[in-house]
DNA sequence: TATCTCTATGCGCTTATTGGCATATATAAT
DNA sequence: ATTATATATGCCAATAAGCGCATAGAGATA
């Protein structure tokens, strides 16, 4: 079990609560680029959020050549399933249109693996930095 | 309702989980002095926890004389009892010597209320500074 | 009134966190 | 082999958090 702070801390990021509940909601491993496009954030962040998640112990992943799936551990403690299940209760409406954009994105896989990059649509790709600080051109 | 990521913050620290699980086995309202003893921190270190605790929401406080009794709140949500609940299952060993040492600071009272400074047995004063940096002489 | 006690808070310092950029690494495609 | 793609991470700057000390403010006591 990891520390409860340690947790908290993990979940006290609303790009963090973003990532736990798109893949609460998922119920399915889902890769970062994926992910990248349901909550339109950039490469890094998800990836830098989703290994803090990993540490607190509250997400794994599992590889499949260059792409790695994440998905919530399914052997949390009581208690940790108890704050999951809190935060399903607080349902806003940005969880809302990550869920929907995860839904279109996942409709894209073939044989139930990502494969964009190779589909010439590319939906949803544009990255919409948090804080514009200088505008994009 | 506060935001959960203020929440999981505000949780997301040794002492201040400290102090809800103590004002959660307490039950009544507990002044601050009194938590110094419980858990053997400066005082300035139980306002400020208490303050952030507060601002999130978690805590409540009402003032009588100079005395300032804190109390977990009672009308949260459901998300948040779940949540409080979890913390209960987690009882380690230094929330049960803070519980202990709360109970004993209790014993004190008169009439219900919080009298020391008064009492000249005045037990657990001593603080104890969480890092040593310097050695108290 | 003067003093003492309980609580809160301003300040400086150190450490932790986060975003942004660039890039390294590994694997797949050509 | 070369190129392209998916992911992770080192680095920097900005921001936030926490500790410790001192002290302010409110109220009780003498």
């Amino acid at each position: 079990m990891q520390k409860l702070t340690e947790v908290f801390q993990a979940l006290a990021d609303e790009t963090r609560l973003r990532l736990v509940k798109v893949l609460d909601a998922a119920g399915t491993g889902v890769c970062v680029c994926e992910l990248v496009d349901a909550l339109r954030l950039p490469q890094y962040q998800v990836s830098r959020h989703l290994g803090v998640l990993k540490a607190a112990g509250l997400v794994e992943d599992h590889k499949e050549g260059t792409w790695a799936y994440y998905s919530l551990r399914q052997d949390l403690s009581p208690s940790m399933d108890a704050i999951l299940a809190a935060l399903r209760a607080a349902s806003d409406e940005i969880a809302q249109e990550d869920r929907k954009r995860l839904e279109l994105r996942l409709a894209l896989r073939v044989g139930g693996r990502c494969i964009v990059g190779y589909d010439p649509a590319r939906p949803f790709r544009e990255v919409i930095p948090l804080r514009a600080t200088k505008a994009r051109k």
